[in-house]
DNA sequence: ACAAAATATGACGTTAACGTTAAGGTTATA
DNA sequence: TATAACCTTAACGTTAACGTCATATTTTGT
């Protein structure tokens, strides 16, 4: 299937604006052209586009941060795909170290943004509890 | 103990403007001060800062967005102390219902958040498995 | 084929969340 | 006690992330 950016727009909840806005600072990759300049996105630029807009929700990175998040995922599938020729690339070990280390480091962040949300949510569990009980006992009195 | 602005500042990671901010945007309250008008945080009040803080970090909220969040609580607090004489305030069943609602929609919220880390984070440790395969291939062939 | 609707590229506007500087009071310390 | 270091408010500046025209092309429905 092909969208123009209207219909980008919807599936997405995105702006048309924003979408340019992310082409332009080079967050998502320009999509395909037609003759006369009409963008034209296909399925897998409107996942890209999901993918950036959950990813911005959940994680509440800038884009800047995101830009470095999805740079990152993006060199390690280079990485891995030109894994046989790796040798010969510039890819150096220690590139390839710093990569490792950048994911930990993500991962490692992801974690802790897990159990703080986790934390949060008990804590709104609990708030929840005593709400209900005054409910409940409110309730009881009719 | 008993701290001005500057340590506040350097013990929660905020600037001291950020802090002033916070205070006149109403997101945190205002508080001591001393004879001529120096203000004087107490523990619970670093205690507060510290929870604005890991808040907006970890939720990714505007400071509109953490200012309601933080009311909802306060409100629950409120209703929850003055649970003897709930029923001669002017709290009325419908404002608890709309409480607990809220609440729970926040938990709804949280979990699907905590939900899409967990993907991104499994995404990120599949990530860095590949890259640490590629670096003990490249080690074996030393 | 032609009007209506959609798209493109500027360019200026807007809002949130502070940063920074200015001009004064205050507190600590040598 | 003076003076450096810190505090205050006020006001203007800045950056990110778009919103909103304006003007010109393109695409689409009839």
């Amino acid at each position: 299937m092909l969208y123009k950016i209207e219909e980008a727009a919807q599936t997405t909840g995105l702006t048309k604006r924003a979408i340019r806005y992310y082409e332009q600072i080079g967050l998502i990759s320009a999509p395909e052209r037609t003759e006369k300049g009409t963008r034209v996105y296909d399925d897998q630029d409107i996942e890209r586009l999901q993918n950036v807009v959950t990813a911005k929700e959940v994680l509440g990175f800038s884009l800047q941060e995101l830009q470095q998040y999805l740079d990152l995922k993006e060199q390690v599938k280079t990485v891995y795909s030109h894994y046989q020729s790796v040798q010969e690339t510039t890819m150096q070990h220690e590139d390839l170290k710093q990569i490792s280390d950048s994911l930990q480091a993500q991962i490692d962040m992801l974690d802790q943004k897990i159990n703080q949300m986790t934390t949060f949510k008990t804590e709104m569990e609990n708030l929840k509890n005593q709400a209900d009980n005054v409910l409940s006992s409110f309730n009881k009195e009719k």
